[in-house]
DNA sequence: GCTTGACTTAAAGTGCGCTTGAACCGGTAC
DNA sequence: GTACCGGTTCAAGCGCACTTTAAGTCAAGC
């Protein structure tokens, strides 16, 4: 049985009730039941919310929070797009913990000579950057002259 | 020499030049080398706003990047309040990428099966957060202990 | 029955991180 | 000389993700 008041399971999370109304309002939180007019949370309401909020705490948008984790549909098969978003998002975070490291890294040097960190680091983001730029287009080229081809 | 005008660092970096000025205005990116009014920037502004940057994509603020990017002292001793706030930033990314390791379990199974995944993992990031919460609970009654006892 | 306090809604407001618009400047092409 | 292009400044505007405000509802306690 729901028995969470709005403002228990705000405080639970570090936010505000109206964080919570707003959730609902855009759907990436369901209409929770309600008594007398109030809404009460269960236990599995709790949960999608601990997965909505740490999708906003990794950077994921409103929207791509409502895309993902909206329950429209329940069950294994979801739309082609929705998959790929999926997959999308698994190798964004893939990159993120590399540049977490590169940035680790910097944060370090940093904390012993300021310049030295800039310089070096500076650099090898930007190395990082070039390289991924060139790969593109490699990818773009070979892609086309297979177009060419097909 | 610089050379490269705005709109080609801009470009380079897949931003507006109209960001460029900004982060300039704010204090995020020094001020640069002009000719005829005109701003031109040099490989180091380059690698300056490479960092920028990526601070940005990692989540830090605009403030955040200032306070930790800014120029205003060069070389290794620097205020305790920067020395902390660098400490801090490592523990955050740190937690960062455990997070995203779980994020990364979630959209796997999600692709299998929706409802698993929401009840499996939601519960999972609670716990993480509930034994967290009790921790900090634990420090934060020993350290009072401490206060008591000194 | 009245007060209190935590809730409700809808609409307007806020802060961040830029972007856009308006008016202007400087160098090059014709 | 004038048209154009890419820059300049300053102020206002915008989208996102909420928060605040105003006016009202509901249940409990006196």
């Amino acid at each position: 049985m729901p028995d969470l008041t709005i403002s228990r399971v705000a405080k639970q999370f570090g936010l505000r009730a109206s964080a919570l109304r707003y959730y609902e309002q855009i759907g990436v939180l369901p209409a929770t039941y309600r008594r007398g007019g109030q809404r009460l949370y269960d236990e599995s309401a709790v949960r999608r919310l601990a997965i909505v909020q740490r999708a906003r705490e990794l950077g994921f948008t409103i929207k791509e929070t409502q895309i993902l984790f909206s329950d429209f549909s329940c069950g294994p098969p979801i739309s082609e797009r929705w998959h790929s978003l999926c997959g999308a998002k698994l190798e964004e975070l893939e990159i993120r913990i590399d540049q977490i490291h590169e940035m680790q890294h910097m944060l370090q040097k940093m904390m012993q000579c300021r310049c030295a960190a800039f310089d070096q680091c500076g650099a090898g983001i930007l190395e990082g950057k070039r390289k991924r730029s060139r790969e593109r287009e490699q990818a773009a080229v070979s892609e086309n002259s297979a177009d060419g081809e097909a």
